[in-house]
DNA sequence: AATGAATGAGGGTTCATTCAT
DNA sequence: GATGAATGAACCCTCATTCAT
């Protein structure tokens, strides 16, 4: 039906032209997908720009997407892997002292999200929360609840056991949540930007953040200024 | 995103201005701007959406941006305010100790900055700072690089003093604009989607902030824990 | 923000380029796409032939109708301008004999749908009735039914009279609409493809059908066949 | 409508066919996409539906036919069954009457092709036509011309014997022509959407029009009104 | 200055057609 | 032969931008 070109020649081509790997497609897919919409915004990314990326052509990805929305809700979905059982339970039975347990969640936190591809979905949900709020719901229920809530259980555990101070308790959370956000953002945000004028060492900063967070900006014992706001 | 034409320089300025009756559109226009760009972002915000809102029909948005992304630019450039001489001083001139700084200086940024519209150009400038390189650079210049250098100035006070223990003050700067970027944050994204779950009280959540900041998780006194990584 | 074309000298235009005429638009719109849905079905038209056809651009079109369909819909309701209650009227204060009733109803079929652009919506409907069931419905209860109630009418009034036989007047009815959409469809179909073919002239055809419908083929007196089936 | 690639002869016709098993193919997809062109139109059928019903994958339709236009010439092309020279004959050695002749061709008619999917072709060539002029052409030639001839040859029968009045013969053939269409017709669109509207029964329908044709709705002898226009 | 009708390039999605398996 | 994953031209529709009024 349609004239079709002048048949070009596969030259030189090695790889495999129309590759028959239905089991590869979607997962390459969903990180093209995820790279774009992190870097550039849901909106601002052409279903065929990742179509492009994943090494297809753009009716490949409504193959396996039958939307651009619906392919939005996939890469969530799949980099949501609920792993907070696992968590959980890994906290459960850690045997070391509260600021060891804060210690050792901020750094763990930092290797397997923030070091990670899954940092994406992190400044993904923020910044598209307002236009899916279905997603947010769901990454609400998903993350934010069970995350805070492993949280709080360190928290309580260090102020009942007397290793951390009557701390508030329930807002002291965002002290550990804050700093690995502000981390995560920044590395897909302005970090990537300008690493010139970022040249922030995860390393050293999640060092510092733990530091302070554990000890305070003051010299223990020095006269506490008034509380009063 | 596509090649901005060179802004056109708005000429009627050098005029003398004799009724302030229609001068106000270019400010509504710029407050429906930052409204609808932090909601949805600039690729999912139509211009006739911010014409609408700001009262004004579609065609006299374009009188006084000449494109979409001359308006983004200008959302920044008025919600930029270089306030930060000002700042400079206030804290040059401060009398208090140093923790009273910190403390002074994260309330005063909820305040003046966090708690007003002028939240919403943090979250823009996170979100969108990709796709808009420039933007990203002339940020990090105007705000970025001063606010640090201020924030870091009162830190090495601290330390001067003896009020403060020997911190990383490069990256302890973190330690104080980390809580108020995730607040704002919040309130922009998944705090404005669902505020039955984020019921995050921003004074008590600054208070606690700057408690542990100040003080620390930890009971002053408490056996060191090793600091190796 | 689009890179826009060097500016074409609109050098002998006459006619003024970007009229503004609201007014206008939607009535062209239809025209135009009663034309082409005729002749090519629904699927096979394109928007922007239509667009073209009624002189203005794509986006034009979507400016009046939100889809396809939705124009598709409005073409339909624009033409099935509910004559009846005139048409009843007329025949009810009709002082001639039943068979010039007849004979009237369908000259005048012809003149004012059959001769006019109306007689393409039957076409239309016929053609698409498949694809769009609610159009079927909402032509049956506006046109078909009236329709053939009024026909029912005039030929309860003929037997009524004792100018019609006995006839089976529920399927008589279809006596005389069969030869009129008959013709409406050959003018629309196969007569306009090859008009060599077709050379139906309209006014012999109908008179032909007149008289064989009141008078019948067989010449009267002549011993009637049996009617079994 | 796009051109149409030369159609590619299948030379494997002249190889010798040892089993018949899948030679049942190409009929059940000629099966297939009559009924859908039928109900959807040309356009309006997706080739993978098609294929679908006729119960093998797309692939396999396109092995058959070279493009979703030669499978929809195929479709007429079969069920275009040139019956007309055994017809023909069978009404050269008819020995009724005149009458009986038009009684008998329209009851056939509705059997051998109203009743039977044979009948879809007719709606499909009268909606489709002017998108295939050459498919409307061939239909011309070869169902048109020699079923207006049959019938024309009734009619004159009928004149030269005395038994049907002094008519206009060549334009009486759509008297016997147009119910028949229409009730195909009907069969198809409107009354294929909403049979609660259309309780047509088939034989009820051809015996009234048959009746009416034959007989006339006036009674005989009465005043005959004036035949002017 | 302000309007809003008009434009048309761009992007999401469909689907006829191809071809490696 | 048969399959169905892959392709990409084409189509519907959007929306930034223009411009006559």
């Amino acid at each position: 039906m349609r004239p079709s070109k002048p048949a070009v020649e596969p030259s030189a081509d090695l790889l495999p032209r129309r590759g028959r790997r239905k089991e590869a497609r979607p997962g390459e897919l969903l990180d093209a997908a995820l790279d774009l919409f992190v870097e550039k915004g849901f909106a601002a990314t052409r279903s065929e720009e990742v179509a492009a990326r994943a090494g297809v052509s753009k009716g490949t990805l409504f193959l396996y997407f039958p939307t651009k929305e619906e392919l939005f809700k996939a890469v969530i979905r799949e980099n949501l892997s609920g792993r907070f059982a696992e968590w959980n339970e890994e906290f459960d039975s850690f045997e070391g002292s509260s600021p060891e347990m804060v210690r050792y969640c901020m750094r763990v936190w930092w290797e397997r999200i923030g070091a990670t591809r899954a940092s994406g979905i992190t400044k993904l949900i923020i910044s598209e929360a307002r236009n899916f709020p279905d997603i947010a719901a769901f990454y609400q229920q998903e993350v934010i609840r069970p995350g805070t809530e492993l949280i709080r259980r360190i928290l309580q555990r260090g102020v009942a056991r007397g290793e951390f101070r009557a701390i508030d308790v329930e807002y002291s959370v965002f002290s550990i949540i804050a700093p690995m956000i502000f981390l995560i953002m920044m590395k897909h945000s302005l970090g990537a930007c300008s690493p010139q004028d970022y040249p922030l060492e995860p390393e050293r900063y999640v060092q510092a953040q733990i530091d302070n967070l554990l000890h305070g900006l003051c010299v223990p014992g020095a006269s506490q200024e008034e509380n009063d706001a």
